[in-house]
DNA sequence: GAGTGGTCTAGACCACGAT
DNA sequence: TCGTGGTCTAGACCACTCA
């Protein structure tokens, strides 16, 4: 779990030093090369490798730790944080913690799991120049044995090709993926629709229930990673998010 | 548009100095006592008033910088920033843009204005303590002559005194209010619902119409602005929002 | 106890841009 | 032109924490 230096990431662009330390490891560490718990190279061992003094490396590392990619342990030394969210809004992904929250009972079951190629409106969909090989996994989350929400996901073998052999039977594969992938971007589209037949007979609501549905894609310096559509039933469900400026 | 040196916060909390010259800064900022266009002392001199080196003012501009707060040019100075959004999910309170991002005319109407006092489920709803005074504001959006959204809001006048003699017969509330007012949280609720009665009226569509609806509530240092519901009908309105980790 | 990160200094030179 | 921010140095001391 030890990372050699980064590998300098463009020779164009950055012009003052911090910042050309910053995309070297931003782009270590998003890329994948440098994965959670990583430990990154000390201060000092980066500050002679780039020539540099102490405090230069330091505001870098400064910034990392306020974007929360890094953490850091006196002694102990410099980590690549395991991905989290920001704000609710993407925590939504982590179904289990959400209904454990609620203080119900948490339940999870695999609907349908296939292997096939990505179909063209995918391809558009998740930005692909060419079809790639995926997994395709309905599954649904319960609270108190009640359907909480329905979850469609499709996730790119190309990007991570062990979700192949991957079950699901015990870890849904939002937080399977969490664990694993690390991501550099994601996109979210929220939308009210009404409950259509398959979706009204896995959520047990009459059709045309009034549901909230989220897109969310999921990409890894450009390569799309997962697109997955979770659909809540009803009115009650509610997406929370809490901002400052900047 | 100078500022003073600003006022200490709290002289408990921080341990370090640059967080103490963070806390009072963005404190300036956040409560209104700097208001947006306000130039900042420049670095050497608060670095005077703090009785420090210049890197150490530094190392705190360069974080507002970072945090959007404020903006900086050479020779010029160091201005507070005006208020801006990170993402589309906040720019949604800016009907208009979205409307002419369409491509479409936009459309405003107002159809109720009052004035009066919080109930007590508001006041909840807000975080008071005690009633205040409020106005009352229902508008409606149109894209291309057809309703676009249904926008319910309140105003604390206790915040915003000047909102009493506001007509808002030129300018939507929305806009007229992030014009003037610096927040410092803003928190998001969105659901799915079906369309009541007055809301199926208001967006002309047929009762039981899935509809997103988001609700907003706004504070400026702990103070309440602005509680707003908007309704968007069917099932075409999407929120999207982007993400990078940290 | 020793090594790490956390913080800070008192300078320096440069580039930009307002005047 | 020349004052401002942008960047960087080569040290320093401290506190925490791991071994």
């Amino acid at each position: 779990m030890n990372a050699p230096f980064p590998e300098p990431a463009r020779k164009d662009g950055p012009r003052s030093l911090h910042q050309r330390i910053l995309a070297d490891i931003e782009g270590a560490i998003l890329s994948g090369a440098w994965p959670p718990g990583t430990q990154i190279p000390f201060e000092q061992d980066l500050a002679a490798r780039y020539g540099c003094s102490r405090m230069t490396v330091n505001k870098v590392m400064t910034r990392l730790v306020a974007a929360g990619l890094i953490e850091r342990r006196r002694k102990a030394g410099t980590f690549v944080r395991h991905p989290h969210s920001r704000s609710a809004i993407l925590e939504v992904v982590d179904v289990r913690r959400e209904v454990e929250g609620l203080g119900l009972p948490y339940g999870f079951e695999i609907l349908r799991r296939v292997l096939r190629r990505s179909t063209e409106a995918e391809g558009a969909r998740l930005g692909l120049d060419a079809p790639v090989d995926l997994v395709e996994i309905a599954s649904r989350h319960f609270a108190a044995r009640h359907p909480f929400c329905l979850e469609e996901r499709l996730i790119s073998l190309k990007a991570v090709p062990e979700a192949a052999a991957e079950s699901f039977g015990d870890l849904p594969p939002g937080a399977w993926l969490s664990a694993r992938v690390p991501w550099s971007t994601a996109e979210h589209r929220i939308r009210a629709v009404g409950a259509d037949a398959p979706v009204a007979a896995a959520l047990m609501v009459p059709r045309g229930t009034p549901c909230l549905r989220i897109e969310r894609r999921t990409w890894s310096a450009r390569e799309p990673i997962t697109l997955v559509f979770i659909t809540y039933p009803g009115e009650r469900h509610e997406l929370v998010a809490r901002f400052a400026p900047g």
